[in-house]
DNA sequence: AATGAATGAGCGTTCATTCAT
DNA sequence: AATGAATGAACGCTCATTCAT
């Protein structure tokens, strides 16, 4: 078996840090997450961090490209479901709730680093810059379900995307049981209405 | 002119740190607040702080408090609003609409109590205390409406609330420029379909 | 019946804050003792405190001065029980142990004063023009013991207090049980020692 | 010429951190030594204090430790002393005697810590497992005193160490200037009385 | 005389960051 | 690359003290 390289270790460190990171932000907030509890949550000292991070911002940032970028792919694979299978056309979507219903963590660090951007303008404008991207991909998916039902949405996708997102972290933020209902329930109301109004 | 007693003189002391921890807390989040800022803001010293609160989480605590009753207030003086003038049933929403736009400082304080609240199961209890009361009142407002427009809704008051409070709070944390145009148009969705479903 | 005076009241609310300060430094020690828990102790507000003492150290001065005279009379009342009783003669010692083993409090004290003079060259003097004056009536009393036994001491009155007293203190400070037993061994010891040398 | 390694680095940093807090606390007591103090008289910033301790409890605790453990260490080579060289007997507590002479601040020391074991339960027991050990090498040290003279002392070994303690500190307490000289009589004086008892 | 809100210096402690190893 | 001792700013909080009432 091949030992791994220098640069292989270094990433599999940066992995570490990065779950370790996640776990702790979630469970405390960025603010009371101590880099000091991020590297012993992941089994190194406090230098480990600063050989893959620049400082702490700089993992916010490297932290919240790694989402998006997550994010993304599984929103362009959900896209492909769709594409391919032309089967009930819910399922991209159903694929995000699942990956929603699995991982709300990654809902509380979306929230968590909206509440920054909303503070910090550097972030504000590196975070929207990914989120936009998103944004659109989350955007044509639900296009996709209603003309799946033979609808033309009335909102834009973008609007759409906004508004799927702000019930999922809404609802989820209010402790909501079964998020996932209200929002089939609005979605088929836009659909209906939508539907409604073409004639 | 009677000067004031010392007890309205402390009260005083007290709602300008209340004004100047929500400011403060808005802009930089809690954690990041610190009590010398806020009683600098106030005009005042360290030490003001401490007599008047008996810590930092007693501040969370009595502003929470004090939020959620105004916020309470004024959705019961909405509700009266309906009752009483029995105009476009929509004036009571409106009014709280109209609170909202000019107090996003307000929606972004609940964010941030959210998410403690998510991390701290004390808080979580102390906050949705207060939350359910304020929700019973909001998700009535909300049935006024379908029921102006001859419509039963299918879903709950506290879900119809829960629904509207997402909506508000997750599409202000996405920065979305009129929240108010979207909420409406879901609002109408749901009358429309609750009332063709009725038929 | 007669009201209280003014300035009776204002010494009895002085003689419960001396009460209180004891029972606080004696637990607690001078430094981590708070005005504030004191004038709780004793049922008041801070501001009665700053009403009777002109600040913390002053307490300080003022208690020492006081226990100082409650000795001081203790010790001359054991005096004069041996003056006049002629009867075993220990009793004036023995009147004086009695006070120190219900009164830990007062010799836990004594130390902790003790421990500040070593620090506080102001405060040493203060202490050592009570202590030396007490230390004689000590000495002469211990010296009348001897007396009694027809023997003349060969360490002088001061030094045979200071023995006492830093026995007294000294086992006290190490959690001897019952410390009146050794010290009496050694008073007998003193005493056996300088009757033999004197024949 | 070898550099330090980092543990003997730390080690040392540690090293004076010890004699500044022995010296501040000495000076001014426990609790009026603040943190800042003792890491200035050594020379580092405040942070070095807390890569070495855990917190100011626990550079009591370590001090007790190192205080007590230097204390048995010389105990027991004055009882070598006494074993090897079989002469004049009272060497061994002479050497105490020296110690303590030069070591007013280990005695102070003593006082505080014993003042702090007499409110603080948790330190008590800690303090009292260290001073246990100790004693029993003290009482063996001066029944070997007893021994010389051919006595055998009445008072336990524990008794006769728990006096001679309590002499040191009392004395010194009191500010007396030469203890060794009272204390000397009275070990004298209770030899005397053994020894006459015996026959 | 007594109250207690307000002051502000100072405390113990945390923590992001640096850097010699 | 990773360690972790040391730095030093900042924090939450305590407390002696002041003073208007």
């Amino acid at each position: 078996m091949q030992r791994m390289t220098r640069a292989q270790q270094q990433q599999q460190t940066k992995e570490m840090l990065f779950t370790a990171a996640m776990e702790q932000i979630t469970k405390f907030g960025f603010e009371k997450t101590s880099i000091n509890s991020i590297t012993e949550a992941a089994g190194f000292s406090k230098g480990a961090f600063f050989s893959n991070f620049e400082n702490k911002y700089d993992l916010l940032l490297q932290l919240t490209e790694k989402l998006k970028d997550e994010e993304r792919t599984l929103l362009k694979s959900s896209l492909n479901i769709n594409d391919k299978k032309h089967t009930i056309s819910t399922n991209g979507l159903n694929a995000y709730f699942d990956h929603i219903k699995n991982n709300t963590a990654c809902v509380i660090l979306d929230i968590e680093m909206q509440l920054i951007a909303s503070r910090d303008p550097q972030f504000k404008s590196f975070y929207y810059q990914f989120q936009q991207e998103n944004n659109k991909a989350l955007g044509e998916i639900i296009c996709k379900v209603f003309a799946f039902k033979g609808v033309k949405p009335s909102l834009s996708p973008e609007s759409l995307a906004q508004i799927f997102i702000a019930l999922t972290e809404g609802l989820l933020l209010q402790n909501v049981d079964n998020p996932g209902k209200q929002i089939k329930a609005i979605l088929e109301a836009l659909i209906e209405k939508d539907n409604k109004n073409l004639k």
